[in-house]
DNA sequence: TCTGGGGTCCTAGTGCCC
DNA sequence: TCTGGGGCACTAGGACCC
């Protein structure tokens, strides 16, 4: 707990959706719901406009579209998100070198040791320029909290959304959260929140008066001392700038739930080898093997074996899932399966070798089972994922795509062997046109993100920074533009607003990690993406519509 | 047409070794 | 020789987060 307020948290507001917005002039001031739209899908990230519809981020899709028909529903564009989020981080690491980024659009950023803040005052305005900042160069709004502490910086981020910064003053924690739902404090979700309303805790003031003792009896050792101090407010975590990967893992939630014992051992080795695609990218080996099942009345269960040394090897990733999975029974059906490895190590070539001899068989040139004939057939029931099988050419709701004579544009739905483009940028003043195409046009190819932002606007704003450097402007955040919607007198307000949060939306507080947060942290962003098979980019059943 | 995907951390039970 | 306890590794599941 620190004596200023330097500890700042960053988060991006409907990151995904706003993206997308971003990238879509058409979209702007419309619902737009990110997310799944297979027919299990949930909601990744919701627009403001969504939410007041009262849709929210693990929303199953269903529902989302039953709440708000007319909402655009876009399928996640993971390559988009990553570019901007670089360009984010990058304005962070301008602030300090110790930055902690928790997904694509959440960060904690150590303003003291970059030596940008010291006290309040440098801390708002610090705050405030990199507001401004993220939107020159990407032209989306983020919220900034700042506090003596991760907890409290983050918790005034929450309170300053959407497009806000407010501050905490340290000395005035414990009064500010005393009124505040217990469900406030990091840790605190649905089970333990009901598990303290039944002990007749709901404020964080009621758990800071039962004391210790209590909460441990209640919770556990670990969860009662951790949720005791961070209800007095003390949260001494500091801002790490690195962390390693404990686990690596990848699962499959299928349309329909599979019962064919022989499908079901093909999906897993298929898994164990995405698994290892994705070990091997962040260049690790490990030792535990981990199966995931979901069975048809969702219920979950896991089963690992750990091997005598660390492998990244596929062939025996996907011997070790099989054997798992012998021990599980799987009549009545199978949603979701999933394989994982734990134990992490540094890859080394060694471990490799030592362990394919330790099976005794041919490692890695070992083939997979052969393709069950249900694949893509009798039970219908594909991966969004998984590309290779159908023939015809997907165009998931708004992807990008290029058109040899109309130019830049995004897939606004497509079905029964039509797609239907809108032609427009990022730039572009007002909606663009849109045109209807076989789904097999040779005119038309998938094409990259445009940037959100003209590349020149952000080179301006490097040079200016270059110049100030050079002995222009000092870093005073009253030299830039104050952002519109900083909370006045944040540092006061915060306590009075005990029902913040509430509103059309109000769910989960940052929704909009979701699945980036793993594959950006798992996936190093250097490493070419190209893989035989076409098995990664995520795509979604043409079926997806999309009507902005 | 209810409930994704990728993680982390904690707890509890069990077996083994000393 | 038997027993108990501590420490550790492993396994499974649950809660939580984004």
């Amino acid at each position: 707990m620190r004596a200023a307020p330097t500890i700042l948290h960053l988060d991006m507001d409907a990151f995904f959706a706003a993206a997308e917005q971003a990238a879509k002039p058409s979209l702007r001031g419309k619902p737009v719901i990110v997310g799944g739209l297979g027919p299990r899908g949930v909601v990744s990230t919701a627009s403001y406009e969504a939410r007041r519809f009262g849709v929210h981020s693990a929303m199953p899709m269903a529902q989302a579209r039953r709440l708000c028909p007319n909402g655009a529903y876009l399928v996640p564009r993971f390559s988009l998100y990553r570019s901007v989020s670089e360009q984010v981080m990058a304005l962070l690491r301008e602030l300090s070198p110790l930055v902690e980024p928790l997904s694509l659009d959440e960060a904690f950023v150590d303003l003291e040791a970059g030596g940008v803040a010291f006290d309040a005052p440098s801390a708002r305005a610090a705050g405030e320029r990199l507001r401004a900042d993220i939107r020159e160069v990407t032209g989306l709004s983020g919220s900034v909290g700042l506090a003596g502490s991760k907890m409290l910086a983050k918790i005034a981020s929450e309170q300053a959304k959407p497009d806000g910064l407010v501050l905490i003053r340290p000395g005035t924690e414990r009064e500010l959260l005393a009124p505040m739902p217990v469900r406030t404090l990091p840790g605190v979700g649905p089970a333990t929140g009901e598990h303290l309303r039944r002990a007749g805790m709901t404020t964080v003031g009621e758990l800071a008066g039962a004391g210790e003792d209590e909460l441990v009896r209640l919770l556990g050792r670990a969860h009662g001392v951790a949720l005791y101090r961070m209800a007095l407010g003390l949260d001494d975590r500091a801002v790490v700038a690195e962390r390693d990967a404990k686990s690596v893992s990848v699962e499959d939630t299928f349309d329909v739930d599979l019962h064919d014992r022989t499908r079901i051992r093909f999906e897993v080795q298929r898994l164990a080898d995405r698994c290892v695609e994705r070990l091997r990218g962040s260049g690790h080996s490990g030792r535990t093997i981990v199966l995931k099942v979901r069975r048809y009345d969702f219920s979950t269960l896991t089963r690992s074996e750990t091997l005598r040394g660390p492998t990244d090897d596929p062939a025996v990733v996907r011997e070790a899932a099989l054997r798992l999975l012998d021990a599980v029974d799987t009549t009545g059906g199978v949603r979701l399966l999933g394989v994982g490895v734990s134990g992490l190590a540094d890859y080394t070539q060694e471990d490799l070798f030592a362990q394919a001899a330790e099976e005794g068989r041919d490692a890695a040139e070992e083939p997979r089972e052969g393709v069950p004939e249900a694949l893509g057939g009798a039970e219908g029931d594909t991966p969004a994922h998984r590309s290779g099988v159908v023939a015809e050419r997907r165009w998931p709701a708004g992807s990008d795509v290029r058109h040899t004579e109309y130019g830049a544009g995004w897939v606004q739905g497509s079905g029964v062997g039509r797609v239907t483009v809108r032609f427009e940028e990022p730039g572009s003043e007002r909606p663009g046109r849109v045109r209807t195409f076989l789904v097999d046009d040779p005119e038309l190819a998938p094409g990259e993100p445009l940037p959100l932002v003209d590349p020149e606007r952000a080179g301006a704003r490097a040079a200016r920074r270059e110049a100030a450097a050079a002995g222009a402007p000092a870093r005073d955040g009253r030299t830039e533009e104050a952002a519109p919607a900083v909370r006045e007198g944040a540092d006061r307000a915060v306590g009075e607003g005990s029902s913040a949060g509430a509103g059309p939306g109000a769910g989960r507080s940052s929704p909009e990690g979701a699945a980036g947060a793993a594959q950006a942290s798992s996936e190093p962003a250097r490493r070419p993406k190209s893989r035989s098979g076409g098995g990664g980019a995520a795509s979604s059943p043409g079926s997806a519509t999309s009507s902005p």
